[in-house]
DNA sequence: GACAGTACTCGCACAGTGTGCGAGTGGATT
DNA sequence: AATCCACTCGCACACTGTGCGAGTACTGTC
């Protein structure tokens, strides 16, 4: 195993001027967000980062202690964009689905964000936010004790597991119509007469819209069961 | 985006000679996830690889075009451990819940491939077969249409969304026991008394316990919701 | 104005990566 | 014996993250 000893940027004190320098971690975050979104994860590099900003690529290590730090704080920033519904207006599973397209479209706005969903430790300030919210949608449902947090984990795994395969669909295949993309699936699948059909049935729509269907399916499917186990 | 055009090697002719040379492509992907159940994924490189095998790194590149074709192959090789169980057998719930347990088994077996869930292609006869499974499940379930496909989606996003950052928890740390690992996650969430009361019941517990709890508990859940749409 | 200290910048260098290229090797076929 | 083909591999290139240590600029104290 590769398991480096574990460390977090959230986890220790950040340098401390509270001046206002040339550069700041934020700008610095934000630029890396940027870049994240225009040239994806592996189009980030120190060099290009640092040139963005005008400036050499090991100033950056001033604010930050190394790369993964970096991320770690660029993924939070990407938490930070997820609005939680409150229960008390629209009702638990109201607030639910909205928080679970919520989430989805956030990841889909930062593609590379979720190559980072599950490597990276996620105790941001924002990220915790977050689960601060959902834990408190799942316990005015009527959840209790460690129920709470199984019912989070269940949403945040479905939508994360949804959404991490519509991503690496969506960019590798982008830029083949669809056509092709059947084409390419039926030749991976020809040994399998049951597959086949599913890939002619699922080509047969727009993407997008299938897409959106089977997240719904999974979601409402999910929130049956979760319904069903809170009034047991 | 860093959208390369798409590629796999399911979807080209192999080298043709069927004689037995020095290295064969089993060989090499067999040696490759070894190094990686050891390394990690971040521990695989081609030169280490080569070294491994007694032979020059790039000599690899004879069977394989390029990192990312050698991954795939080592990607579906963990493919090909999950059992599917036939749901004539064991009737259609049961034949999900092993094989949701099958799957997590097998990741856990090779942390790594989590790493790969979702980023690479799984055209794979190994996937396909197991993709081909699913769908048989589902249909003898009593699913119609689209609903198949739906149905595989959602327990496949289930799963690995639940065990992606189960791995990342278990992996980053390992070293740390239990009482340092809550006291990390109280100070990160100590702006959320709502968390903290959420962490401090899951630590009571054997962490591998409560992880199984969790992972049956979103999985019943799912069944439940599932079943409630077969039956409407 | 002089000095000290602190906050920051950055070029260089190192060890490592994936991989294209082209020269070389050994065995089978003609 | 000559030719071909399957295969090996060293070299080189461009690129990565980052430790180090010298340099700069600003701030506060006498």
């Amino acid at each position: 195993m590769s398991s480096k000893p574990f460390s977090s940027v959230w986890l220790r004190e950040p340098r401390k001027s509270a001046a206002a320098p040339g550069r700041s971690r934020e700008e610095i975050v934000a630029a890396a967000v940027e870049l994240l979104d225009q040239e994806g994860l592996s189009g980030l590099s120190m060099r290009k980062l640092g040139a963005r900003l005008g400036a050499g690529a090991t100033s950056l290590y001033w604010y930050v202690a190394n790369k993964d730090e970096l991320l770690e704080l660029a993924y939070d920033q990407v938490w930070g964009e997820i609005i939680v519904p409150d229960p008390d207006d629209v009702g638990w599973r109201d607030a639910v689905s909205a928080l679970a397209y919520g989430m989805r479209a956030t990841i889909l706005r930062h593609p590379w964000s979720a190559d980072l969903i599950g490597r990276l430790p996620a105790l941001g300030p924002n990220s915790m936010r977050v689960g601060d919210r959902i834990r408190r949608i799942f316990k005015a449902a009527g959840f209790q004790g460690l129920d709470i947090d199984f019912c989070g984990s269940t949403l945040t795994a479905y939508v994360f597991g949804m959404t991490i395969p519509e991503i690496a669909w969506r960019t590798s295949m982008g830029d083949k119509d669809i056509g092709q993309m059947r084409d390419t699936v039926r030749e991976a699948a020809a040994a399998h007469p049951e597959m086949l059909e599913g890939v002619d049935t699922l080509a047969d729509g727009d993407p997008d819209t299938v897409r959106r269907l089977s997240f719904d399916f999974g979601l409402v499917s999910l929130l049956d069961g979760l319904e069903r186990r809170r009034a047991s």
